[in-house]
This record gives C-alpha cells, structure tokens and sequence, in this order.
DNA sequence: ATCGGCACCTGATTGC
DNA sequence: TGCAATCAGGTGCCGA
C-alpha cells in the first residue's frame, strides 16, 4: 500500500493491537520479504522471538514497530505489502508470520514482494529518533516538526522536474504517484515545469495541498481501488471516490470542465487538467 | 546535480 | 480461446 495515508492507516491499526504484545514465534515463508535485514531470515526471527513491542512509528511510507531491546521492526509495504492481524484470506502471498502472546497472528502478505521486514537500531536524526534505514528520509507534511519553508527553500533550488522532487523521498516523504497528482493539479501546477522555477508562495501552496489531501485521504481510511490496500483488519478505505485527478483520464475537470489527460511521465502515469496546469513552454 | 532507464515481482486487464 | 503486451499507490542503482 503505498503511499502515506494508507500506511498511517496501518500503523494506527498496528498501535492498536500490537502495542505491549510479545512474539512468541516467527516464520518467514520467503526470504526476499527479509533481503534488506542483511544478517538473514533467520537472525530476523531469532531477534523477533520474545520481543515485546512498545510502540509504533511512521515517517513517509515507512513505518516501524519499536521493541523492548530498543531496536526496532522496520516495515515497508512496497507496492503490494500489507500487515494483517487475524485470519489472512488468501495464503498464496503470505511472506512472514508472527504468533502474538494474545494468540493472534501478525501476517506480512506481499503480492510482488517489493516490500519487506527488517530489524534496525535507532539513530537520532535532527532531533528525532528513526530507525537506521530511515535516517535518509525526509520529514512528511504530517509530521509536527515537517518544516514547510525549509522544503520550500531546497525546492527552489532543484532544476528538476516540480513532481521528479515531490516524489523524491530525501526532500518531502510520503507522497506518492496518486497524491504527487491531486496536490499538483489542486495547486494548479504542471508536474512537468522545473521546481526552481515556482515562486515561494506556489511552492507553499503546493506543499499545503499535499498536506490537505493526505490529511482529508486518511479521514477517509485511504485510498484504496481493490482488495490489495487495506487496513489491518483486511478493510479498504474509500478515498477513491474523492479523488480529482487520479485515474480520470478523459473525464472532464471539477474545477473548469476541460478534459483531463493522462501522459507518460518518469515512466509513470500522471494525470492532470491541460487548462488548469498547462505544460510548460520549454521543459 | 540530474536524467532516463531498468531491475526487482505477480497478477489483472487489454488488444489482436 | 489464446497469448502477448501493458499496466499497477515504490525504491534503488546504473551510466550518461
């Protein structure tokens, strides 16, 4: 599940259920979902034996499960992960299993297997403690100490492509294709025109609306097409259905009525309405 | 510093 | 009906 939203929905759910829990046993059914845990499968699940967790944390699309021993379990759900507590519907995917001391289970299910579980130790980060794998990750629009005017300042910088650097995870994290395209076409801005080339105030406004509509998705539990985005309990949000730009290629603007397009872009669909973010002249 | 491309995977959908 | 091409909410590495 990918982008923040949907991965906040997550770590919410796993605060919930998992916090003050024990593992009391590990499996991991495929050893791709552990590749970046580098001392292997089974150092992963003889750290995870007995751990008991004591929280939970997020910073952009990635999120981590804190541990009584002070390390922590780093998950990223890639393009198709997803963490399930209970009985898992398909077993076809199931990559990692974790036995709770309250008898449920924690399941890792990963279609394409771009995601995966690792155990990392906390470093401190510009005041803030991450795990190691995180540290490069930049602050996200919903982190209380995301500083919006420093991200605007190193956006002015960048001769680079506006939506190349909202989905560039050392500058802002969390936005991802879906969002990078309701923010831009909210702020009225071409993906394609270079970052340095917008004014403070435009960046602002950009960075704003990404705030605005990550926040209004995660009221709505995420976004979510099919069965592949879900919470911990297999549910889907329903931000679909308020999505402006995304996916809706030749219907007309919600805000002008033009029709929207669709093009290739960083080898990747984006979406956006020709009369309110013309392209650029020169790109 | 920035880019375009590709690799990592599986499955659903589209087109001939 | 079959089969190939295309596409999918991500990330990271490569050479240019």
């Amino acid at each position: 599940m990918p982008e923040l939203p949907e991965v906040e929905v997550v770590r919410r759910g796993l605060n919930e259920h998992v916090t003050g829990k024990t593992i009391t046993a590990v499996r991991v059914h495929h050893p791709r979902a552990v590749r970046r845990h580098e001392a292997g499968p089974a150092d992963l699940a003889a750290r995870l034996l007995d751990a008991t967790v004591t929280g939970t944390g997020r910073r952009g699309k990635y999120l981590w499960l804190t541990l009584a021993d002070g390390g922590a379990l780093v998950v990223h759900l890639g393009m198709s992960g997803q963490m399930l507590l209970g009985p898992v519907p398909n077993e076809n995917h199931l990559r990692i299993a974790a036995l709770l001391d309250d008898g449920t289970t924690l399941s890792f299910v990963d279609q394409r297997t771009f995601g995966g579980w690792l155990i990392a130790d906390l470093v401190t980060v510009d005041g803030t403690d991450v795990p190691a794998p995180v540290a490069h990750i930049a602050r996200d629009p919903l982190d209380p100490q995301f500083d919006r005017d420093r991200v605007v300042n190193v956006l002015r910088g960048k001769h680079s492509e506006i939506k190349r650097q909202l989905l560039d995870q050392t500058v802002v994290s969390g936005i991802g294709n879906i969002y990078a395209d309701e923010a831009l076409w909210r702020a009225k801005v071409n993906g394609a025109r270079l970052a340095s080339g917008l004014s403070r105030p435009k960046l602002a406004e950009l960075l704003d609306a990404a705030a605005v509509v990550m926040t209004d998705a995660l009221g709505q539990g995420g976004t979510s097409f099919d069965s592949l985005y879900v919470n911990v309990n297999g549910e889907s949000g329903y931000f679909d259905r308020s999505l402006d730009v995304y996916g809706r290629e030749g219907e007309p603007c919600r805000r002008c009525g033009a029709v929207m397009r669709r093009e290739k872009f960083m080898n990747r669909s984006s979406f956006y309405c020709p009369r309110c973010q013309p392209r650029p002249r020169v790109r």
